[in-house]
DNA sequence: TTGCTCCTCACGTCACGTGAGGTGGC
DNA sequence: TTGCTCCTCACGTCACGTGAGGTGGC
């Protein structure tokens, strides 16, 4: 029989760990002194111990291990566990390598530039949404911004303020080629019952149905719409270098109604919709 | 500006992040009503926050964080510190490849042997110690067994209690093919100062520095030497598919003083010197 | 008598999630 | 007036490490 320290010692473990074991029981001691409360182990015990000391290392909770080690579990249960635990490593692995090669690209990115840019991608999935919006064509963005602004006015006229959500413009096209812009301007909404809005010049906002993302890598801009291209060009690099690819109509999306007098202070979240690559 | 709910759903965090990042003061609201203690964020704290996102999924903690969004640190450091995050992050990267080999491992065991075998081996390093040993070449476990129990009367009477540690047998000869048993046999022991012990026919205890090891393979076992080779085998399996090799002399260390009358009953771990695989 | 080891609290870790209990503006 | 949102505590998480303060055997 060993004293705690002594079958610490043994075992290589702390004694603390010995005495958090016997609370959880874990690992009970073979006999404890009623007078003093000394722990006494034997060293029959050590592959006791062994035995969590391995499931710990094959990343099992103390929880899980507890119902491992009193029996509870056979050899099929035990195996599912495993299975289980082969799944949620092999996933850890995933992450961590998807980490490892986003660092890797923040230093070349210093080594590149002397600096990290200031706009950072974040990827994120996107839910169902109401949209009430109206087509346009343009060739140009002033051509297009005149549309937008009848856009906020009659909007605002037309949807209660509690069902309005944010300014939107969808890009069907080539983000990267804008020589003919296929665009939807117009605004989310809270509620299906928001009716058909008259534009001028026979157009005319309607609401649909906008499906949501199961990724999406977006970015703000401060800044008017022709500066978009230097977020457009962020996001670009941020797909390139982390194993995605762009898939389905971008979005340049308000953050706050925005003024139109102003637009150089227009906050406008960049959103392209992203897959992994195989 | 924005209520903490509205600036919450725009960037997809909880209001409880957003109030954790206020109290640590990595993200501040740009302004909080003093009766109130309402907290208001402007759209254009979105970057700032997805720059503490995009941080922490590469993995620094929220404290470095805050240094690095504070502008305290410069493209030199910030590079530094990617640097160190990359080392970390690869080394973890190898510990849970590791832990992936030991589950598929555990599982194949299961599928092969409708179970996971009694006896668990556990990897650790070995200290340096001073052996207190004589050597000893037989060609029969019994015949070594005649000098292990000399051994065991002779320490007793010639090393105070306190300095004498656990009876070992080291083996210098091929584990697996014990045909002609190189061994010693003797005492750890505390001190230099103990000194030499003269034994039956000639032979001689002295006391030795014993090196240690890196990386130490051990299996507990109760029962006679003879039945070694289970405990044997078993790490050698182990060693075959972990990615280890075998290299260097083993021992089996008698946890408890052995009672020589009933050797069935020895508790011994097994040792066996490993290192990685290239 | 002096160390050494043992004991039992109890706080700290890290980044929040999750109530509890209460208040302010539409 | 009723929801809804906001607020501030404060506990819980996971597996122990690290004192604090005190006691028992050589």
């Amino acid at each position: 029989m060993f004293l705690i320290g002594e079958f610490s010692r043994i075992a290589r473990v702390s004694s603390r760990l010995l005495r958090y074991y016997d609370e959880l029981g874990l690992l009970r001691p073979e006999h404890v002194d009623p007078a003093t409360g000394y722990r006494y182990y034997r060293a029959s015990q050590l592959p006791d111990l062994n035995r969590i000391l391995v499931l710990k290392e094959l990343g099992f909770t103390l929880e899980e291990i507890a119902r491992i080690v009193a029996e509870r579990v056979g050899a099929a249960e035990l195996r599912g566990m495993l299975v289980a635990r082969r799944t949620e490593i092999a996933r850890q692995l995933d992450r961590e390598a998807e980490r490892l090669r986003q660092v890797e690209t923040r230093i070349a990115e210093i080594d590149d530039a002397g600096r990290l840019s200031e706009d950072d991608v974040v990827v994120r999935p996107e839910p169902d949404r109401l949209f009430l919006g109206v087509p346009v064509t343009a060739d140009s963005f002033p051509a297009a911004r005149e549309v937008l602004a009848e856009v906020v006015h009659a909007a605002r006229r037309a949807v209660a303020r509690s069902a309005l959500g944010a300014l939107a413009v969808l890009s069907h096209g080539d983000a990267f080629e804008p020589e003919l812009l296929d665009l939807e301007i117009g605004h989310f909404v809270a509620a299906e019952d928001v009716g058909a809005v008259e534009l001028s010049g026979g157009r005319r906002m309607e609401v649909r149905a906008l499906p949501g993302e199961a990724a999406m890598a977006v970015c703000v801009r401060i800044g008017t719409p022709e500066r978009a291209h230097l977020a457009t060009a962020r996001i670009g690099r941020f797909v390139e270098q982390s194993g995605y690819q762009l898939g389905g109509s971008s979005r340049e999306v308000f953050l706050e109604p925005p003024d139109l007098a102003h637009m150089e202070r227009a906050v406008v979240e960049m959103q392209f919709p992203v897959a992994r690559r195989p």
